[in-house]
DNA sequence: ACTTTGACTTAGTCTAGACTAACTTATGCC
DNA sequence: GGCATAAGTTAGTCTAGACTAAGTCAAAGT
């Protein structure tokens, strides 16, 4: 009913809080007012009035002091620009040197100046990759995402052994330590102990040796069992 | 004295009108604000408006009713805005298929996203290249341009030889159609005869035959004698 | 059931940058 | 030299998207 017109160019603003709506909602149902602020940096009256906007032009159902969620058509968007975003990063770190803890602020940028065209030459030229520099899924130009569960380090099964698929944070100083202590996408670990209160998790690399790290790192350490 | 301030971002519009402004008192001493009005598709009094806040942060020196001129400050910044238009059209073309009556749209909006650090890292993929792919010269990252004095084809003297160097729009259908007739940076031409009235140009190409082209297309055609 | 508290919304203001309508300046023609 | 015309400017309005201040809702504790 809402999808009267076709799309619609959106502005910056409007591309920044579809793509924040979609991270908060992506795990639990609705994304909060509060929420959206604090990942915007804005104060949540100026989500409130931008939740108006967005409702009132079909991207998004809001239920008052609830929250919001995308409809198909704002899914569709914030899909596009998530598209546009790991298409980048991976693009500048494939091919222009730049280091995984450094693309992301470029691609922010970069994703809402990009034409259609460029990213699908971009992704193409790179062989139509399935996942960014930190691991995360690349949306399809058709819109389509793939969907793995995935288990925190920090909640991996003793003994185990797990493929490290995705480093869930874009905070450079987090991913330089990271990468530092070898913990890149592809790696094998097997969680050998956890202590207790939120302590440190130990585990095993492979190929590497025998670490240790806290858990609020552990928690960003997005794995899957090796054999399923 | 007016540039208290050292580099403050400037907003994308701020950045159009510079560029603008660069561009039409290139040869001419000052702007007119119906030419800015003209090449920016806004209402003279838009470009009024915008005058003024540009000559209060000291980019413009405005003289009413006559006209615009850049500041040393606000040069700075519009040869910044032309390095980055100028190295995006070259990597999308050498790098990513792009055409050349393609890219102009592309990089137009790309020119307002991406960083110094891009434009660098990408202009050193290419090896610091000098010019654009329509023979543009691209200013350096110290901001020096290289001004060369050339002549359109429609001004060359009869019977000399000189080399095309650059080709002075961005239209993607005159860029086609003077790609196919083989009219791209480098081609030696020599001026065989001039029809009066605003008449065709008649030339020979080196490599290549006897041309013929009309008196519009030949002022953009920008030529320096072989020799010199 | 009342109150407290934190989250959310409403109301009103501000700025950039566009617009139209109306006025002013400069220029060129007779 | 006076007037028509084109170009430029001023005045006032609009929209997006931010803000602060103030009010409202809902959930939790007494």
């Amino acid at each position: 009913m809402s999808a009267l017109l076709a799309d619609v160019p959106l502005s910056r603003s409007v591309e920044d809080y579809l793509k924040a709506i979609y991270h908060l909602s992506s795990q639990g149902g609705f994304a909060s007012t509060s929420d959206i602020a604090a990942m915007l940096l804005v104060a949540p009256p100026s989500v409130s009035g931008m939740i108006r906007r967005l409702s009132d032009s079909g991207l998004i159902e809001h239920v008052p002091y609830r929250g919001v969620q995308l409809t198909n058509q704002g899914r569709r968007a914030a899909l596009r620009m998530i598209r546009r975003h790991r298409v980048l990063e991976l693009y500048l770190t494939e091919r222009l040197q730049y280091d995984w803890d450094g693309v992301h602020d470029e691609a922010e940028r970069l994703e809402h100046a990009v034409s259609e065209e460029l990213i699908d030459r971009m992704a193409q030229a790179l062989g139509n990759p399935r996942y960014d520099p930190h691991g995360a899924p690349i949306p399809t130009a058709a819109g389509e995402i793939e969907e793995t569960v995935l288990v925190p380090l920090s909640d991996a099964e003793l003994g185990i052994a797990y493929e490290l698929r995705q480093v869930d944070t874009e905070d450079p100083a987090r991913l330089r330590y990271l990468a530092e202590q070898g913990l890149i996408p592809g790696k094998g670990v097997t969680v050998t102990g956890r202590q207790p209160f939120n302590g440190p998790v130990t585990f095993s690399l492979v190929p590497g040796g025998e670490r240790v790290i806290g858990r609020e790192l552990a928690q960003l350490l997005l794995c899957k069992r090796a054999d399923g």
